[in-house]
DNA sequence: AGATAACTTGACACTATGTCAAGTGAGAAT
DNA sequence: ATTCTCACTTGACATAGTGTCAAGTTATCT
């Protein structure tokens, strides 16, 4: 998982083997289906893995004591901030989507707790009464999570050229002009 | 040409072989590839293709003509309403981008396309001094190309469930609220 | 001494793209 | 009437990557 995740984080995701990973973890390519049975397994313990090794509760502990407005941007903040760190196997599952049940599956699962994050700092917008007229919070909530969705990241990020602080400053402020009052 | 229309468009961009393409048009696989070199070539034919027979030129005219933040609007409206179209393909090329080369730049250059709209968008917003202040044009025009990306239209639709003129009049008062004052 | 677990080597099946060679059939040129 | 050409066909093959299978090795525990 260590040789999996090097690889993709230096590959940015594309690119990496079965062979490349265990090559890097110094195993022959079967010895690796000796403890995970496809790619795409491999891929979703890694990313598991990433998450205790980074203690994501933790990180995002403070956006939740926040209330209003100011928990949006703390949310954006901290999910913002730790897309860098899972971008490439996430990069790795999206491209398996298509042809790989298992792979689609996966990636749809952390996005929906993804999602409980943007519902969670919707509903704290909600009740401080600051969420923009005519939205519901599922719609709110629908936006938030498209917004900070890691393909909207690696458009800014890659393709305009954004740093890493532009994105996080600039998509707090998007948020708060059209999702909040 | 239009086998591969039919096809992409009938499953999405996904699990579409060279060999169904030629099933679909009647000839056989080999036959392709005696008109198209690649499976990226015929895709980015294909592309051209359904620019033409929906003479997306014409289609873009109501939006030019128009001047502000009504220029905005109606720039979504067209182009929002062409993703649809041409998602099928898009989706494909975006699935082959990873590992090919001419894949990426063919829906690259397309998106770059897109992106003048956006641009030109964007200028109008400004000329009519409607620019939210502390937006450059670049930064605002970056914006806006994202948020009518292919992936966020499929985000919307698909994993949120939302309706086409959901997703058009939405955009729309996102542009609007986060990029103009 | 023997069992077990983690590994190795090497061969193979499968899928999809793309290549190559030889042959076919219909229409045009002469 | 024959020959040429072009679009096509059939069938075999190279290549790349995932995943499977079988037989053998090595260190450790009992």
């Amino acid at each position: 998982m260590r040789a999996t995740w090097d690889l993709l984080e230096k590959s940015g995701g594309a690119g990496v083997r079965m062979s490349d990973i265990a090559k890097a973890a110094g195993i022959s390519r079967q010895a690796v289906y000796l403890h995970f049975p496809t790619r795409a397994e491999l891929l979703t313990c890694t990313a598991r893995y990433m998450d205790d090794v980074h203690k994501v509760d933790e990180a995002l502990k403070a956006s939740r004591a926040a209330t209003g407005i100011e928990r949006l941007d703390l949310w954006i903040d901290a999910w913002g901030g730790y897309i860098p760190q899972i971008h490439g196997v996430g990069r790795a599952l999206i491209a398996m989507r298509d042809t790989d049940e298992a792979a689609a599956a996966a990636w749809t699962d952390r996005m929906q707790a993804v999602r409980l994050g943007c519902e969670a700092a919707i509903r704290a917008v909600e009740e401080a009464g600051r969420l923009k007229p005519g939205l519901t919070p599922a719609r709110a909530t629908d936006l938030l999570w498209a917004l900070v969705s890691v393909e909207m990241w690696e458009k800014l990020r890659f393709e305009c050229g954004w740093s890493q602080a532009d994105y996080i400053t600039t998509l707090q402020a998007m948020a708060r002009d059209s999702l909040t009052s």
